[in-house]
DNA sequence: ACGACAACCGGACCACGGTCCGCTTCAACC
DNA sequence: GGTTGAAGCGGACCGTGGTCCGGTTGTCGT
């Protein structure tokens, strides 16, 4: 969560990591065992010992902080993405790699619902600003664009990222309750349809 | 907004009519003047003159008498497509009518964006099951049955229904600056892909 | 006209997310 | 070690969405 943009940013003092670091723990362990809705910010602050000032200085709205403690995970991804075997890494054509991806995010997505409800939702389209979301909305559009340069690729990619979003997958896995799998090998027929 | 599911429904006090006529015009006023994030509940039953109780007790929550408000131009929209000329209306094939179909939603939502955000984002879920989204999805899903029933109609129908939702809309809309048009058109594009 | 009951009203009340500002604590430099 | 300036802290405070309950008002049967 640190963000030196410029290298030249001042150095983060050491009661502050430490706040940081308390905050994300207490955060990651109520949100865990309570359930992400039923857990208050307050509450939040109280586990983590430290003020709510703190709390809101350090990461400014709960959906940045859900945004936070989903960071790691995310980074494992983008590891994968980049640099792991194929076809979730690169080597495989365009479209298997999107399918991949779109399996990896689905699952990745599944398993921690809430959390990125929370980021996603209540957040007045920052969600989409966010720094992990332009990071996969940028290797979508590369991958659309190599599959099929001759359409609109802007779209399409808005397109296959909004399939992915969280709340389409609550209201599929718990509304319609369709099984993961399912969604999975839907968005695969999606890809291959929309640019194969 | 009465909900007379059963006739047998008692009738609604002369007085709980009138107030709920003066809270959907507040509203609606309110709304219009000083835009949807910057007008508090308060207000609105202030402008009403009109307890808060009242106000929440008959439409539950800020999103519900989002969903109220709109609720009247949504009614056209139904009629249009049920009764009206083609390719909106019956009569042309189903692909050209999902198109038409896509671009009428679009043009509906972007017309007023911030009540249908507000309406289908702060709702927990519940937008999915609002009655006008169950009809829209009812469509849609008649008009995929149609055109391709060797496929998996349910997630087909999620995709092009999501792809119609404020959110993605908004996003594309004041984000990524695309003019409506070519999102109708890549509307259209997307059906005639995934269907044609 | 009147009484009785249910529906309805309204505003006091609560919890929560988020802000603000006076005090504290760190760390860098002498 | 002492001084000093700034980064950091915390909890009082605010506005908002949403709930609750004692009092009121409409409606219906007589």
């Amino acid at each position: 969560m640190e963000l030196p943009l410029a290298p030249s940013a001042a150095p983060e003092r050491a009661d502050a990591a430490r706040n940081r670091e308390r905050i994300l723990c207490a955060a990651q362990r109520l949100w865990a065992e309570r359930g992400v809705s039923c857990t208050s910010m307050d509450a939040i602050a109280a586990e983590a010992g430290v003020g709510k000032g703190t709390l809101f200085r350090r990461f400014g709205d709960r959906s940045s902080l859900a945004l936070a403690v989903l960071d790691v995970r995310e980074r494992a991804l983008q590891d994968a993405v980049l640099t792991g075997p194929p076809p979730l890494g690169p080597g495989a054509p365009p479209v298997e790699r999107l399918a991949a991806f779109g399996s990896a995010v689905l699952a990745f997505t599944a398993e921690q619902l809430d959390l990125v409800l929370e980021a996603e939702v209540h957040s007045g389209g920052r969600w989409m600003r966010s720094a992990p979301q332009a990071v996969r909305r940028l290797h979508l559009q590369v991958l659309v664009s190599a599959a099929r340069p001759d359409c609109d690729v802007e779209y399409a990619t808005d397109v296959l990222a909004d399939a992915l979003s969280a709340q389409l997958l609550a209201h599929q896995l718990r509304e319609r309750e369709m099984p993961l799998e399912r969604l999975q090998a839907g968005y695969a027929d999606l890809v291959e349809r929309l640019l194969g």
